[in-house]
DNA sequence: CCCAACCCTTAACCTACTTCAAGGTTTTTT
DNA sequence: AAAAAACCTTGAAGTAGGTTAAGGGTTGGG
């Protein structure tokens, strides 16, 4: 009977609530009780190619879980140029997370690159959801534990390979987002003008 | 009764278990079963100046909280350049994360600038503190999220600012480092040049 | 299906930073 | 106290990458 019911609730989950669980219990199982206490708390979001979920100036609200389509976190200089930190595709988590926790305003924006469909979560539902279950405590430590060893090494490559190294890392590392976004957002990525990925690119072709 | 035996706890801790607790307690407050199954896991451990806690080639096993002292974790390029990606002074904590986690040969060093005393704690031995004190992952959680930001503020800075600017940020960052450790280690984290730095030097002295 | 907005490339010139080399100073080790 | 090692500065010459400007190609929104 207990398990009859279990199926039974998993089953009752949309999709797209599937989705996420599935991807949350690669790292840690949750019961039956996470799981529908974070169905509560997530909304279903859809965003335009270009519209922002979160302009600079204001304060960052929500963890967005992508479904479907491209994010982008960046940073616009005092001259107007763009620099993207962060992109998220499919089962990807953004924010500024510097923002959420602090409540101060950000000084990055978040739009979309593609038409995009995301889960979200409040930073309120959040810390609900850490104090009633730890296995999120736990999730969300790993989480960030690898995109901290990703920015580690991102540093490291900022500080000691030339911008063709980094352009040769970031095709290798992300393939698919390659096929998939502008090179203007690559060359703002590895930290470089367009003009110059230009040139790397002629360079490495004639070879 | 209780409050006594509690008291008396406490205060059989060494003081550096001291320390460490109330680091820690400034995040999250911990049971007396979690603070002294805690003790019961670090080391304290005393390193000489530029002696290794870890060496490239090697898996980094341990997590290290500086007591006294100051360390350095960095990366030795293919023409011997060193890198530095982080230093940690009192309270700080300090590891090769990733092959902590993977458990796989570290591109990374940690050496002692300073003679310096640690507690260390192995991988094991906090994936039990993990599953018996759910504290700990919440703390940690805490403490990653804190380095992820200053990591993706130092790759914004990395791909945003000329050299004088990340010099300045790094010197109002980090005021006391700045006197503790040699111009040569700055410039290793900023990723220019000693060289390069003395202009800089030079450059803003005369304004 | 068309037009505006975006996207990519090339080339000439410019500059922030590196490299190399040398000399003087401070710190560490013996 | 002396020797060795590490540290800092300066300058001349070189280079990776930026800037500006212009032309052609693609895309997506109406």
């Amino acid at each position: 009977m207990f398990v009859h019911y279990h199926f039974h609730l998993k089953n009752q989950f949309p999709v797209d609530i599937q989705t996420i669980v599935q991807h949350i219990e690669k790292i840690i199982p949750l019961e039956d009780r996470a799981k529908s206490d974070l169905a509560a708390k997530v909304a279903h979001k859809k965003f335009r190619r270009r519209q922002y979920l979160l302009q600079e100036g204001d304060v960052c609200r929500h963890y967005n879980f992508v479904l479907r389509g491209c994010l982008r976190l960046y940073f616009v200089d005092e001259k107007g140029t763009e620099h993207a930190l962060q992109f998220a595709t499919e089962n990807g988590w953004i924010a500024d997370i510097g923002s959420l926790h602090s409540e101060t305003p950000s000084r990055l924006s978040i739009d979309a690159l593609e038409p995009t469909e995301v889960l979200r979560i409040g930073k309120q539902d959040l810390i609900e959801l850490y104090v009633k279950h730890p296995a999120f405590d736990r999730y969300f430590r790993v989480l960030t534990e690898n995109a901290f060893i990703g920015m580690q090494q991102r540093v490291l490559q900022n500080i000691s390979s030339t911008a063709e190294e980094r352009y040769l890392t970031f095709m290798e590392k992300y393939p698919n987002l390659a096929n998939r976004i502008p090179q203007v957002q690559i060359a703002s990525f590895i930290g470089v003008t367009p003009e110059f990925v230009s040139k790397i690119r002629k360079n490495i072709s004639s070879k």
